[in-house]
DNA sequence: GAGATGGTTCGGGCAGCGCCGAACTGTTAC
DNA sequence: GTAACAGTTCGGCGCTGCCCGAACCATCTC
């Protein structure tokens, strides 16, 4: 099998695709938890986890009886990302209550490790109209987001770093790009660790507190309801 | 079937894969020269293209007692680059034949619509040397490429132009970034035109003319052997 | 120690998918 | 017209791979 098959076959799965998806929060899940969230026996979770990991989409991690799983890296999220973007038609709510779920993660939610939804399309477009960075077929950190990045968010590279400052992330309820890369995951970090978001429920949703609302506005410009 | 799955399904068969990857040479292919390229009988082709094309990832045209079938653009160029350049570990050859080709398109291919291998990566960094591109977390065209694009090409961009004007794409043979978007895909039309290289055999392969050599060195300051 | 919980391994059943060959339609060449 | 050629449709076959339940192992609690 070439390698191309190969690597599709790993999330053209059922019960692989939906764990990858909710991996994409960026967090450590569980075994046992995946295995609920996707409706499969514990079992079958184990030996589809083992060929995520064999893969190399997932890296695991034991601790005592639990089993830990994450994506690999940003280059894994932006893989499933890439695939599941291609949709051509976006798919309806079926039920009450994930209609609203999907109202509270189209809001604000996170996308592996940055903020997504219209509060991240909404912080893309104010850091691009404070120029501190440019869409100019691409997107790219200014200068003075450069600076901003160190200054508002006490950011600054370290030497030898491969990954990308800042990388375009197309939106799936939105259907546009926001933040990722160094920007996006600091912004987001950031954002958690001063508590202008908190996490909702258990899923990807976020939401954004006063103090949220306030720091945006006064950081960027950005007014978020 | 959520649409993760859905997409990725379109890859995950080793036939399918054979498809996709000889259409990122950008060309239209009739059903029949696929068929004989992936060593499968006439109707199993016929099937999996239907497939593809029903998926978005193919568009077709018939003409006469041909269907010809190419990629349905640079999106789903793209999807197909991102998931075969997951692959964690290269194949080797497996035979002279298949070293002899594998060593052709390693020196310069066609990737989709734009030129990859070793001359790709080297008509990348010499734009980048020459400041035409600038590579600051993303690509990024600069003024002086925007010039060189119109001047050197021949190129004006169209008012309404939504593809970025230049994108990284990751080379799975040299494991650096060449050129795509419109400036890669403008560089190739032009080369080929221009007679600066030429297509060998029937795979993606093609070889640098000396007028080739010589328009590289002068315009891009780049030496290509 | 016993019991509960999280996870894994194994055997088996079932469905889906990919492949082929044969028959057929439509187009081009002679 | 006939023959050759490109492609499609359909029935059928075989394999893969997904899932489950049962037994088992390891860890934590009491």
């Amino acid at each position: 099998m070439p390698p191309l098959a190969e690597t599709a076959s790993l999330l053209a799965d059922r019960t692989r695709a939906a764990f990858c998806q909710v991996l994409l929060d960026g967090r450590a899940w569980t075994a046992g938890e995946l295995a609920r969230h996707a409706k499969v026996q514990p079992s079958t979770a184990s030996e589809q986890l083992s060929r995520l990991v064999k893969g190399g989409l997932l890296t695991e991690e034991r601790q005592g009886r639990h089993r830990y799983v994450r994506l690999a890296g940003p280059e894994a999220a932006a893989l499933i990302e890439a695939v599941a973007a291609y949709a051509p038609d976006s798919p309806r709510p079926q039920n009450l209550r994930q209609s609203v779920r999907l109202n509270a993660e189209a809001r604000a939610r996170t996308c592996y490790d940055h903020l997504a939804g219209q509060l991240g399309v909404a912080l893309a477009d104010a850091m691009i109209t404070r120029g501190l960075v440019a869409d100019d077929s691409g997107l790219a950190v200014t200068p003075a987001g450069r600076a901003w990045l160190a200054d508002a968010l006490g950011y600054q590279r370290p030497a030898g770093a491969r990954r990308p400052l800042v990388r375009s992330c197309l939106d799936w309820t939105e259907r546009r790009p926001h933040l990722a890369g160094v920007l996006g995951a600091t912004l987001c970090a950031t954002a958690l660790e001063r508590q202008w978001v908190q996490r909702v429920g258990s899923g990807r949703a976020v939401k954004v507190t006063s103090m949220g609302v306030q720091a945006f506005e006064e950081l960027l410009g950005a007014k978020v309801s």
